[in-house]
DNA sequence: TGTACATCAGTGAACGCGCGTTCACTGATGTAC
DNA sequence: TGTACATCAGTGAACGCGCGTTCACTGATGTAC
């Protein structure tokens, strides 16, 4: 009577295979916990102790250090991912605007709730670290998370885009050198939303405004100026959604 | 014949306090560029290698591993702070939209030239050091610099403050809630300038996308997007300044 | 101008600790016949 | 159902290295009389 047996069909995880996962998530819950407490250093070492086994131990389930700061980084990023589009999943539908708000709302409470995980992501890279192709297609589903309330509002209108504040009118050179505009076009081409180039850039200076503002907050920059943050964050994200042309139907 | 003995007067600095300073700059630069090779790591025995010393020694400059790190952000800020000043001493008066491009040019300038200073000063704190409160007030030099530029366009034209993208009209609720109204006031009270609150908090947006565009291109998150950069960038940061309501004189 | 003393820079050894990674090994858990 | 073998998790010792900080010390450089 083994709790969670499915039919012991053909890819029914065998009970090593689910101890490996277990010993796996509870090193892993470890290293995270290692860099909640002591900040951005993580020991082998240490995590085994944690885990009262002995530190070569670990050499069965990460061949090295490294391999297991890349998981937490793709872990990270794909926990995030999903926070956002959980949170832009409760929005109603057709109301960008309000999937905007709940979206960096999300992002801004995982970050405060985990600082650990977002300067694992977003902070310096890790000294002695260099981030492995593994983690770039994990870091796109962030993005993409982002991109997506931005291109339904321009998709879901079909024709009628929204207008950006009346500034698509001096766009020809508002899009910048040609350089710019090819770059522009190609990042439309990989989140595949047909929006913009404008937009484009605009959503990538409110994808940077975003991560600055955490980056400050939880670097203590905003101490004796603004603290608590709460307010500052939601007019500058509201401001944002304004410069996208998101806005929710009137009624 | 020593060289740079000024008058033996009340204040000239002896010899050996010249040493002093020397060997005090040695280390400071001994430590930027292990800083620069090995990222964010610091080992005090490294640069004592570096400077062919006994690691003991260098406790008769610093006090502890701490006290260095300290003055490496000390000086990265002030050294920052210099750098913008100079960027916008170098635009013509009363040109604020230069001034504003000049300086942030000059920021990101700086932040590439030397990316382990930008980590040290705008990065996720170095484990297990804890920023003191010797760094807030230089901190606050960079902020001053950049918010200058904006304060300037708004001060020299006396009371015909340029208008914000004609945005000023649905200022009232535009400026939030009370906490972040009171914030904004404060801020800029520090800051010594007269700019409505509204400005303040789209000035903290653009210095948080600032930092955020530099983490992000430093953190290697616009490979294979944004690379090269500098359109992008330049292209945000007008975008910056129109909404800041940078504008020169039309002639 | 010359001597006695104080200041300071740098030495060298040591304390007590940490780390990542390797390697040959013991036992337990699984698999094949 | 029972036996023989392979797989795998975890051990324990070791390698070779690093670190920050302390302490009593040697000499050279400065200062006071």
């Amino acid at each position: 009577m083994p709790e969670t047996t499915a039919t012991p069909g053909q890819r029914a995880p065998t009970p090593r295979q689910r101890a490996r996962a277990a010993t796996i998530a509870d090193i892993k819950s470890a290293a995270l916990s290692q860099l909640a407490t002591h900040g951005s250093e993580l020991s082998l070492r240490a995590i085994a102790r944690d885990l009262g086994v002995v530190s070569s131990a670990l050499y069965r389930y990460f061949p090295s250090r490294d391999d297991l700061l890349t998981a937490l980084i793709v872990d990270a990023y794909d926990d995030l991912a999903d926070a956002l589009l959980t949170a832009q999943a409760e929005a109603p539908p057709a109301a960008p605007r309000t999937a905007w708000l709940r979206t960096t709302a999300a992002l801004r409470s995982w970050a405060l709730a985990q600082p650990h995980r977002f300067a694992l992501v977003y902070g310096t890279p890790v000294p002695g670290y260099a981030a492995p192709a593994d983690t770039i297609e994990p870091a796109g589903r962030v993005v993409r998370a982002i991109a997506d309330v931005v291109g339904r509002a321009y998709g879901e209108t079909g024709d009628a885009a929204p207008v950006v504040r009346g500034e698509t009118t001096r766009d020809p050179d508002g899009a910048g050198s040609e350089v710019l505009h090819r770059q522009l076009e190609a990042v439309a081409a990989v989140l595949g939303q047909s929006v913009p180039p404008v937009v484009v850039a605009r959503l990538t200076g409110a994808f940077a405004q975003l991560v600055g503002l955490l980056t400050l907050e939880l670097g203590g920059h905003f101490v004796g100026g603004f603290e608590p943050a709460d307010d500052l964050y939601a007019h500058l994200v509201a401001d944002l959604a304004d410069q996208l042309g998101l806005h929710d139907p009137t009624r």
